[in-house]
DNA sequence: CATCAATACAAGATATCACTTGAATAGTTG
DNA sequence: CAACTATTCAAGTGATATCTTGTATTGATG
């Protein structure tokens, strides 16, 4: 019989999924790889470290089963294992916003305040979709609206977006996504349209949460 | 602006509930918590740990959102948050499931090997209750079995199960089950019945999921 | 109000974690 | 094969986590 029981290493084993989420830095590359597979350094970028560091965060997470790589040249790319990854990031998301109060505070900070803008959901998007009454737009990078997108989105990247804006209807409703709840493009894209007088809102999801809802997408193959 | 950015911080918020499940002794207690409130004296026996301990992994869990309590009288009882904890710890065990393979060793181990013994699912175990074909046994603690049960089963304590054993139908089929694809007593229930000669499998579920699925139960409200 | 039981809090030892820096490795390109 | 790029590995430091032991707090009870 080992010191610890068998028990006691089963949980553990369990709870090494949960702890490998439970950094910050972590939790970022999951919430970047979920839209797509990333190499090592364009994810130093995106959470803004070190590349050693990152290399390190990225062995703890592919340790813990919840992502794989794959080298292409002298490049590694990695990926989330599977849509369970993605679920959970999620399931964690749904935990903090409901129940840690800092986290409404600390969205506010980094996204802005969104001072009365109700957010589209999911249901409404579609039906005012189908009814083509919105214009629905991808402010994401270019390269991960070209992965996959929402049926029936333009792609409209932030820094791409103060241009295409003088052509956008100033009748219709537009509607603005991007990688998440906790993403910040979307919320800057309805800022910008809104100061020019345009109607834009947020939708609520991004794109992976959409795509896993099983609404319809266009993606590559 | 704070030292680290507000991306940083949010991101640390979010992750931070993680990191409340990512120790194997706090995901015992979430375990234990979704089958109902318990007390610290217990906690602390179910998880093989001190009191004093068992106290503070609940302040943590409790800072993270996971966990909310009551005091009646001298003892405080805990309970899951909202069932989006227990969802989320379902999301944690079926990403170590599917991608840890350590932990099918150390289910192994903890559980005893299951040779060949296939699992009843959650569907199939409906529609054989529906038609009567099946015996269902709780083999969980009987407290839990009164707080809420699936519906239609039996009482079936592991101690009192070898005195109930004789009063089963040597025909019809046996299924026990007891808190989550996780707990051992349903396996040990299954292996004692199996012993003497009875057709027991177990259900590959737990109450806390077969629940939250939606399908019928009988709970105190 | 004194005593007891259950829980929480505080201090301390050991281990682990996150990040830095510098070196090593694998693959590509001239 | 030398030079270069992307990534990984290793060592070191300060911070944090877990568990232990001892004490304080809170509510119930005689």
């Amino acid at each position: 019989m080992p010191s610890t029981t068998a028990k006691a290493a089963l949980f553990d084993a369990l709870a090494s999924v949960a702890q490998a989420l439970g950094s910050g830095r972590r939790a970022e590359i999951v919430d970047v790889l979920d839209q797509g597979e990333r190499s090592v350094e364009e994810l130093a970028a995106e959470i803004a470290q070190s590349v050693a560091n990152t290399s390190q965060h990225l062995r703890v997470l592919s340790r813990a089963g919840l992502v794989r790589s794959r080298r292409a040249g002298n490049r590694v790319f990695y990926r989330l294992a599977d849509d369970g990854v993605g679920e959970l990031w999620a399931a964690v998301r749904a935990v903090a916003t409901r129940r840690v109060a800092e986290v409404g505070v600390l969205a506010d900070e980094y996204l802005g305040e969104r001072g009365g803008m109700e957010a589209v959901s999911a249901e409404e998007l579609e039906e005012r979709l189908a009814r083509g009454e919105v214009v629905l737009l991808d402010v994401r990078p270019e390269p991960e609206f070209r992965a996959g997108h929402i049926a029936g989105a333009r792609s409209a990247p932030l820094p791409a977006l103060d241009e295409l804006a003088g052509g956008l209807p100033r009748r219709r409703a537009i509607v603005a996504y991007c990688r998440g709840p906790y993403c910040v493009f979307a919320d800057d894209a309805v800022r910008m349209l809104r100061a020019r007088g345009l109607n834009a809102r947020r939708l609520d999801v991004g794109y992976p949460e959409w795509r896993r809802a099983g609404w319809p997408v266009e993606a590559v193959t």
